[in-house]
DNA sequence: TATTGTTATACTCTATAACTATA
DNA sequence: TATAGTTATAGAGTATAACAATA
């Protein structure tokens, strides 16, 4: 039921976050990044559990598209940081995200609503 | 946190049914033509969210292993089914999930327990 | 007409190893 | 010594199209 609860939900996201041309990923990472302007590629990667070899496609794909931006903290590691755009767009899909976890806690039981993150929280402990 | 939730015990549980050889999908196979000689390959791909031609090398890598076989239901049907060894792989994978369930519902505090499985099944339909 | 089983193929995601440069 | 960023590569998993044969 966790496999099954979590690849629906994840399924219904990606159809909506594909309206703003973000896959989850994509989104999880402006959300992370905003208001920030200290996380680098591979701290991000450590935080979702991305390999840092496979965040650099990722990335690049945030860059091209404008959303992201690199900012030098020494002489090896760089922040990654939003654009003007990238802000634009971070916002809207905090929007989406909230909106749907919203929806998704509506279709609970009230009786059973208010324990699922804790006993997910248990869970990933 | 329903994602990392699930991507968590899933590797979790991965760990523990490589130990007899399975992947997560082969042991929902096994498990699933358990005690049934009716279950066509296509039929189990649309109750696992499989599409029939990945199922394919899947059922392949099962039947070389001596696990399951094929039984004509007609001229172009053919159900999956356990072979004697597959039966006592099938029992052995069982034993694991539900161990494996068992331990997980104790991680979750006591309060939150009982609702966890109601409010992802909600989360689902 | 629809479905089964299958082949072939492409794409994404993920994991690993290796390298350079800097902390 | 450890870490950041990167490249290259291999392995899963998944999606699509097409085909022959049968329902």
């Amino acid at each position: 039921m966790l496999r099954r609860a979590a690849n629906a939900m994840m399924g219904e996201l990606a159809i909506r976050l594909a309206q703003s041309d973000l896959r989850i990923t994509d989104a999880t990472i402006l959300m992370l990044v905003e208001g920030r302007d200290d996380l680098t590629a591979s701290n991000i990667g450590r935080v979702l559990d991305v390999q840092r070899a496979n965040m650099v496609p990722i990335l690049a794909r945030l860059e091209e598209r404008g959303l992201i931006d690199r900012k030098p903290l020494d002489g090896k590691s760089q922040a990654v940081v939003l654009t003007a755009q990238g802000g634009k767009v971070a916002a809207r899909a905090r929007d989406t995200v909230e909106n749907f976890e919203g929806e998704l806690l509506q279709r609970i039981p009230a009786e059973h609503r208010d324990h699922l993150l804790p006993a997910l929280s248990a869970l990933v402990e």
